[in-house]
DNA sequence: GCGACATGGCAACCATCTACGACGTGGCCA
DNA sequence: TGGCCACGTCGTAGATGGTTGCCATGTCGC
């Protein structure tokens, strides 16, 4: 591998010349010219590892999901990459499982490769940011407000677009609305919760707190929920689901069962999906969101004192089309 | 950020004697021990850039895919993940978009990031990994085959499965069976469609070269290439789809129509999908995918030397039933 | 001729690893 | 018992590749 030292040989200048007209400042038409000829000729490519070392931060910026496979958050990761590319830094995109062990680990990472900054969506309340604030890393946490620790922040808005949601349902002409989410420590689960709870009291219904259940945010999840809620003694005629993969597994389990209830879904359905009869459905702007945080991050990183943002997206409802956007 | 000397100064000891600590080589038990303490007294992590430029490469790997949207792929960056997590490796997930000029940035990146290694589904054919090559770097390439150069590679069995899902339509009684397949210049496209016309062979039939499109694996070229098939004056009675967000695209068509065709997808539709009546569906094993991908490599890079390996995975039917996994 | 400014080179620096050398100890032999 | 040798263990210092503060040199203008 070319080093500067035999561009600068080849060249006939020092390395800090190099350097500099590497990196864009004043130079000399002429050994400028010089350097980018040598440069061109050994197929030289500055090495970021040491350009990382002396500026004690690299060009990675990490970006921390809960689930690689949840369409949401791989838009996110586009989003994302839309708005860093173009700036010069490379994503790492790191797949966390909602395990706070995995998770830390990439932290550390993070840490210790110098990265420029983090975009995470915390696994749960849990999550431990101090080893990147404590150092002063640029972080914006997305998707789950941390409500505590001072960081930028994207969200949605969670609890108006589930009230919404279910107050679809209610006007489809649907009384008993069952409510499922994630885990009980995810910030956006019990905000949803919130919001169906919402949609109850504006009509003056007491929710039916026996009908609201914690579950994974997951396929499977949604599918055997789905199935013990039907195999009630007094099943409900809806459901609303917190989030979009779980709605997918409740549509399997209702075309297993050859069963129809009424479905309002957190986030858009995969392409394909059988959708029921009386279905409402959110789009989440994930690409929206992933290319704010972003932006955020930008931000902070050129200048740490950037004051915070809190910035909340909207998630409403999808006009009742087959042709919904994958994310 | 407490450095090694900080350590060393803390612990009375020499900064080599706390590398030598850290990276268990022998040191007397007592020193072993103040070492220990006083990293943990600092909360010492090591510097994983100076540690890279030191040693000439890092513990980053790089997964290089063309659509991070489709879970196949996703599914992939799992299986490399068990694999590469448990080594101390971190993966840094690159999404290409098929794009040529995108993919090779993302080369470039982790040749001047020093990347212990590299997993890569090439964008096309025309894809030049001999940067990595020519520098000696551990590649695996996997889903596409180069045919050209000489790295690792792990495929699917595209050609064979796509001749039983093909076969498959044959025996639940179509007999016009389009082809949708990828781009043109995509190894796993044109080895689809030679599936898809061995299938014919075998019957004695000749393949509907007519009913052969060129469209893109995603979902809007399902949705869009299925409208114009059932528009065609001599409709098919059936389709086969060369990838799964296709098949889900088409699946979309023929929902909004309420019209049915037999469909053959190869590679497992999104949970909670409308599947056809007539549907046969092969699974595509990513993860195991990954996981041997990242196995080859690994092994690469503990020894350049390694003899070449080419790995065929099979991509069977799916039995029928609902519960189709996401990937 | 002197001062001001532009420009490029020297060398220090980033944090870690490791070859080499120094030192100390223990064993063996005279 | 003393001296020498071998071995084991730890410290010093150089190397990794690129950036940048500081200084020397050169040029231009007054």
């Amino acid at each position: 591998m070319a080093t500067i030292y035999d561009v600068a040989t080849q060249a006939g200048v020092s390395p800090a010349t190099v350097s500099r007209v590497l990196s864009g400042k004043t130079v000399n038409a002429v050994l400028t010219k010089k350097v980018r000829a040598a440069a061109k000729a050994l197929g030289y490519r500055a090495n970021r590892t040491a350009q990382s070392l002396r500026r004690q931060h690299s060009k990675l910026i990490g970006l921390i999901i809960p689930d690689i496979e949840n369409s949401y958050f791989t838009a996110i990761a586009r989003g994302v990459e839309d708005a860093l590319e173009p700036a010069g830094y490379s994503v790492v995109l790191c797949n966390s499982d909602s395990d706070l062990q995995k998770e830390s680990r990439y932290v550390d990472v993070a840490v210790s490769e110098a990265m420029a900054g983090i975009i995470i969506a915390p696994a749960n309340a849990k999550t431990d940011l101090s080893p990147l604030l404590d150092r002063g890393r640029a972080v914006v946490v997305i998707d789950r407000d941390p409500l505590t620790v001072e960081t930028d922040v994207v969200v949605l808005a969670d609890r108006a677009s589930a009230s919404e949601l279910t107050n679809a349902l209610f006007e489809l002409g649907h009384e008993r609305i069952a409510c499922v989410t994630g885990p009980a420590d995810v910030e956006t689960s019990v905000q949803r919760v919130e919001g169906w709870r919402d949609a109850h009291r504006m009509r003056g219904i007491d929710p039916a707190e026996d009908l609201l259940v914690f579950s994974d945010f997951k396929v499977a999840g949604g599918q055997t929920t789905m199935q013990r809620l039907l195999d009630l003694p007094n099943p409900p005629d809806a459901v609303f689901s917190a989030n979009n993969l779980m709605g997918a597994g409740m549509i399997e389990t209702l075309e297993q069962r050859r069963q129809q209830v009424g479905l309002a879904v957190f986030g858009p359905l995969p392409a394909g999906a059988a959708v029921p009869r009386s279905c409402v459905i959110s789009g989440t702007p994930g690409r929206e969101m992933g290319r704010l945080a972003a932006e955020r991050l930008l931000a902070r990183i050129v200048d740490a004192s950037t004051p915070m943002h809190r910035d909340v997206l909207e998630a409403p409802i999808l006009p009742d089309t087959r042709s919904r956007p994958l994310a």
